[in-house]
DNA sequence: CCTTGCCTTGACGTCGGCGGCAACGTCTAG
DNA sequence: CTAGACGTTGCCGCCGACGTCAAGGCAAGG
């Protein structure tokens, strides 16, 4: 399979899977003229790579699960590595949902008191240039 | 009052100010020399700045605040185009908050079946290079 | 005069996941 | 033979809020 193929059946670009190569997420072998020749089960690895990233993790971030589906298992999250990444992320993604939530609270906070003061001090910005 | 004291009164650096300065947020006046010279209200401005980049707030979303601090409001946040970006900002961080309460499921999810499936399949993929 | 320390503008680097273009080689069908 | 559809490498652009030089002008004290 050449790589114009498999960025179609991947649903990507050729320039998207030579990027993954070069940070060493896929492999391929070259044919004589030196083109990109890859096995099936790179398509596999290619769906694992778009789906992590799709959830938000980087491509370095990617790599122990890339890694874990080329060791033969089913899944790429089954590894430690992989799981230790997964719990790692987990805590990240907590961490900026109470971010998130404490900016929220400030946000209404913010909202609500400049609504209530509206009448009172309002020299509008927009009509004095 | 000089770029230096500004930043050094307002915690930032001035390559910062004249950064603010560039997008249209902060006003000098100018010395003979030269020189960039501010007024005691823009320390106000300045903190008001800061305070919504914290909070998550691009420069452009910030302008109106300026403005209406300018204008002569005690708070930035009272004017109408203000309120218009504190509910629009409130809206894309509820937004934000769904996305990853999703991955934040997906995640718990993930790990939950990779720690199940742990003792079944595991060819650890850190002993294979 | 020289140093030190302030100020000026201008321009490039950062981070990540690519998109897009250039300039070129390869293969195939008509 | 040639067009066109594939492949190759390489490099700039993007976004945003600055950091970090570079190269120089200006002020003041020993």
């Amino acid at each position: 399979m050449l790589i114009g193929e498999l960025a179609e059946r991947a649903g990507t670009s050729t320039r998207t899977l030579r990027y993954y190569e070069a940070h060493g997420l896929l492999r391929a072998h070259r044919s004589a003229n030196g083109y990109r020749v890859y096995d099936e089960a790179e398509l596999r690895v290619v769906h694992e790579i778009r789906a992590l990233l799709a959830v938000g993790f980087g491509l370095d971030d990617i790599r122990p699960f890339v890694a874990c589906l080329r060791a033969g298992n089913r899944s790429g999250d089954v590894c430690p590595d992989s799981v230790a990444v997964l719990r790692r992320k987990l805590a990240e993604v907590d961490a900026c949902v109470d971010r998130l939530s404490a900016v929220r609270r400030q946000l209404r906070t913010q909202l609500t008191l400049a609504i209530e003061h509206r009448e009172e001090t309002c020299v509008p910005s927009h009509k004095l240039a």
